[in-house]
DNA sequence: ATATTTTATTAGGTTAACCTAACTTTTTTT
DNA sequence: AAAAAAAGTTAGGTTAACCTAATAAAATAT
């Protein structure tokens, strides 16, 4: 049906929001370009090739959407690779920054009943390692209520629920800092000079830069 | 390190018994073609590129060997496909003719670890769904010991270990016949006028054709 | 030992995804 | 409104895997 190209094509496009309605709003091929790392005549031809199979629509001069089959066929990569990644870290111990790569090779396979059988097996999860929702078989994403830690009021006590950014070198980081997925915290002051933000978890007091804390989620 | 389409190759040569030791001995391009459903001049090409890359070493006119890289390749990718098989089975509730498509996609994801930590969720089992042994990490292969149900003598009791036909085809039709993997079994009577073979379980009498006895594998 | 058949190889072509370099078209700035 | 910058497109090239058709080499049969 689809090959793997196109369904990284199609997941970008999802990724920048290329959805008509709210958000950032559709992005040109010069930005797919940069979020695949592929070269922009490339993603030209490739685009083409969507647009012909009925996945994309492209208006003017540029601007790219998805249509509903297309758009339906990148939520339901997102959900296989969401899933998979719950299985490597729920079942095989994975940590949360080694899923991703192997989770990017894993959501191309292809088969009628694997999916489903796995979220089965999962005992149907929300959300993946990082916090992100699973989208259900019918291609429904769960609404993401994102607050990040720089955002929350002094006093606020929850726990971490994901991360922005999936990058390994953030993940690790956190794991130094002895943060991770569903740490409850309480955030006990905001300091204006430079914007970190102390928390108190377990007892023990930290401070965390501005910059992680925009990264970090909670609940 | 190795694409797909190598390690295909590898896997139907190994297949083959392209081991310079006993068994079919190795094969001719032709036989390789056949095997993978590509043409010869194509598959002329490939072994050129496995040749240059030391998995594989061609005598004279014809005969493809698999050298000690190429061995422990196929071997390694032969463990992929049957602990991913196992998985299917065991825990996702494949039925035993649906797992090998499956697999022999997910027998190529790459990942340091991912094949071994599975093995370990799996609980270390020693054969696949198909009672196929599986290769540890090292590339050790358990031998088999196969003796076929038409080549037991009567009276033998054991359970079925194995089958030497993996198609979904003969599987359905095993299922239906009420023969499954572990079914425990008294070989009551070969029949010399057809090469049927009679056979008891769980109280039952049922004789199974020469064909299907000759493809199903008792301990 | 010659002819036939089988097996391997070469030559030339296709498709999917990529690339660089050279435009062209639109948008933005001056 | 012309110039500059940005975005999109076209042209031509590469590599991996496939194909068909033609040919060469070896094995087998007569």
């Amino acid at each position: 049906m689809f090959t793997a190209t196109e369904e990284n094509y199609l997941k970008a496009l999802f990724r920048l929001g290329a959805l008509a309605e709210g958000g950032k709003g559709p992005a040109g091929t010069n930005e797919l370009a940069l979020e695949l790392d592929i070269r922009p005549a490339t993603v030209n031809g490739m685009l083409k090739k969507l647009r012909e199979k009925g996945l994309v629509e492209q208006r003017r001069y540029g601007k790219i959407l998805l249509t509903e089959p297309g758009r339906l066929h990148a939520v339901e990569v997102i959900r296989k690779h969401r899933l998979w990644e719950t299985f490597l870290y729920d079942k095989l111990h994975f940590s949360w920054d080694e899923v991703h790569d192997v989770a990017e090779q894993l959501e191309h396979i292809r088969s009628v009943n694997l999916i489903d059988r796995l979220e089965e097996f999962l005992g149907y999860p929300s959300v993946d390692p990082h916090g992100d929702p699973i989208p259900d078989k019918n291609g429904r994403m769960p609404p993401e209520v994102r607050r990040t830690l720089a955002e929350s009021e002094e006093g606020h006590a929850g726990r971490i629920v994901g991360v922005c950014d999936n990058s390994a070198e953030f993940l690790q980081y956190l794991d130094r800092l002895g943060l991770s997925l569903g740490l409850k915290l309480t955030i006990t002051r905001h300091i204006p000079f430079d914007g970190s933000v102390e928390l108190e978890s377990c007892g023990i007091r930290m401070i965390i830069t501005r910059k992680v804390a925009e990264n970090l989620l909670i609940d």
